[in-house]
DNA sequence: GATGAAATTCTTATCGC
DNA sequence: GCGATAAGAATTTCATC
C-alpha cells in the first residue's frame, strides 16, 4: 500500500505545486508522455493517499484592502499540541498552522487581521485555547514554490533569474544568468534591440563575466554564463526572461 | 487604481483559498449571483493587481516518500533581506519563504529534504548567501485555510468540527457541534441508526451538553448545540459530518 | 494505462449599460 | 469601464477495454 512515487507522480506534484489552477491534465500528460486520463487517475490517487492535501490560492492581504498578516509563535504542551492546533485552525482569520517537532515555540500560527485590534482578538482566541504566545511578528512578504527535485531533470538547469527587485512604479531590475542557446547569446546588444530579440523597454545595465563586471555598450556581445543585470521600466516579464533562456 | 474589494472579490478569494483547483467559475458565479464571465474577469483582475499571487498544491512530503520538512529560522540584515530572500527561494528544496518585519529571526525558510544530509546541503546554501541560521526545527504538520471573514456570511455559522484525531488504521474520532436543523437533531440514537441517518460504522461515544458530559444510550436524543464525540472505524467522512450540520 | 462519447467549463468576441 | 451573452475550443467525467 505504501507505494513509492514514480516519475509521473513527481512531475504531477511539481506541476501542481507550481500552479494548481491553470495547469491542465493534458498539459502535464504531454510533458510525461502518457494519456491525460492517466494523469487524472494519478492525481486522484495522490489525493486519496493524502499526499496532495489541498490546493490553495496565495493572497497578498496587504494589497487586498490593507490588511495585516501576523505570525504568532506559540508554545503548546506536546501532549495537546495536535488538538490545540486543530482548534486554532478554525479561528476566523487564521490561514496557516505549522506544528513543529521540538522547541518551546512549537506552534506557528499565521493570521490575517483588519487592524491591530483584530489581531488582538485572534491572540485572545489563541490564549483561550491554552496556547501561550511567546512571540509575534508582522509578516512582510511570503512566497511559495514548487519542490525543485520533482521538476523536469533536463540537465542541471539552474534557475535563470538569480535576483529580482521591484522599483517605484512598475519598473524592475532583474539579474539573470544567460543560458547556452539563449536567443540573445552571441549577438551584440545593438543588434538584439534592432532585431527585436531584446524588448525596447529593457536595458542591460551590467554584465558580470569571469568575476569582473563589464559596462555594456551597443557593440557588447552577451555570452552564455554571463550574469546580466536588466532594467525594465514596464516590469521584467516572462517574455523578457525567455530572451536569456536556452530553448 | 487602488480599488477596494467588493463582495464578489472577497467571495472569489475565499473560494480559491479553500480549493483553487476544483472550484469552477460557474460554481462561484452561482453563489454570488453574477455571470461566470464576470467571475473570470474578476479573477484575472485580482491576478493582475497582484492580490492573487499564485495557486499552490499542498503536499505531505512525509507521505510522499519519507521526506523531511524543515523550518530554518534565520537572520538576514534588513538592508539585504529582500535580496537574500529571493535568492533563498531558488535553492532546490526550498518551498516557502517568509520575510518578517522585525526581530532577529526575520527570515523563515521552509525546505524539504530527502534526509538530514540533504537538509545540511540546504543549510549550507543558505549560509553561502550570507544568511545566518539561528534555529531550525523539523515540521510535523502544516495546514492552510481560507480567510473566514471573506466567506459567506450566513449568520454566525461556526465550524461544525471542533476537533479531529486520527487513530491507528483508518479509524478516526471527531468532535462536532450539532447545528439547528441537523438531520440527527431531536431523534434518538437508536432511531438514527435504524433510519440510516447515522452511519453504521459511526458511534457516538460522548455528548457534552450544558458543561456536563452525558454517556449516550440508544434512547438518548441528540439536541442542537450538543458537542458530540463520534468514533468511526472507517474514518469520519464528509457525509457523516453532514448528519450533524444544519441544511 | 488507454480510449471515446457526453457534459461541463474555458476562451474569445461582441453587445449593452 | 464593467457585466452579460453566445459560439467554438478545450477540458473533465465516466464507462469501457
Amino acid at each position: 500500500m505504501e507505494h513509492r512515487l514514480d516519475e509521473i507522480d513527481r512531475r504531477i506534484i511539481h506541476a501542481l505545486m507550481d500552479d494548481a489552477r491553470n495547469v491542465s491534465a493534458p498539459t502535464i500528460a504531454e510533458d510525461v508522455s502518457v494519456s491525460p486520463g492517466t494523469i487524472r487517475n494519478r492525481i486522484a490517487q495522490l489525493e486519496d493517499r493524502g499526499i496532495i492535501t489541498g490546493y490553495h490560492a496565495s493572497i497578498d492581504f496587504e494589497r487586498a484592502g490593507d490588511r495585516l498578516t501576523n505570525l504568532f509563535m506559540c508554545n503548546a504542551p506536546v501532549s495537546e499540541r495536535e488538538t490545540v492546533a486543530r482548534r486554532a485552525q478554525v479561528i476566523p482569520g487564521v490561514t496557516n498552522v505549522r506544528e513543529l517537532m521540538t522547541g518551546r515555540r512549537n506552534l506557528h500560527v499565521l493570521a490575517v487581521g483588519e487592524d491591530t485590534d483584530d489581531l488582538r482578538r485572534i491572540a485572545r482566541s489563541l490564549s483561550d485555547l491554552g496556547i501561550e504566545i511567546e512571540d509575534e511578528v508582522l509578516v512582510q512578504n511570503e512566497t511559495t514554490h514548487s519542490y525543485a527535485p520533482f521538476g523536469p531533470n533536463d540537465g542541471e538547469r539552474a534557475e535563470t533569474v538569480t535576483d529580482f527587485i521591484s522599483l517605484s512604479g512598475d519598473a524592475e531590475v532583474a539579474e539573470v544568468t544567460v543560458e547556452r542557446g539563449a536567443p540573445i547569446a552571441g549577438i551584440s546588444l545593438e543588434r538584439a534591440v534592432r532585431e527585436g530579440v531584446l524588448d525596447d523597454d529593457s536595458l542591460v545595465i551590467a554584465i558580470e563575466r569571469d568575476d569582473s563586471v563589464l559596462t555594456p555598450h551597443g557593440s557588447t556581445e552577451i555570452q552564455p554564463d554571463d550574469i546580466v543585470t536588466v532594467f525594465s521600466r514596464g516590469g521584467v516579464d516572462e517574455e523578457t526572461i525567455e530572451t536569456f533562456r536556452g530553448e
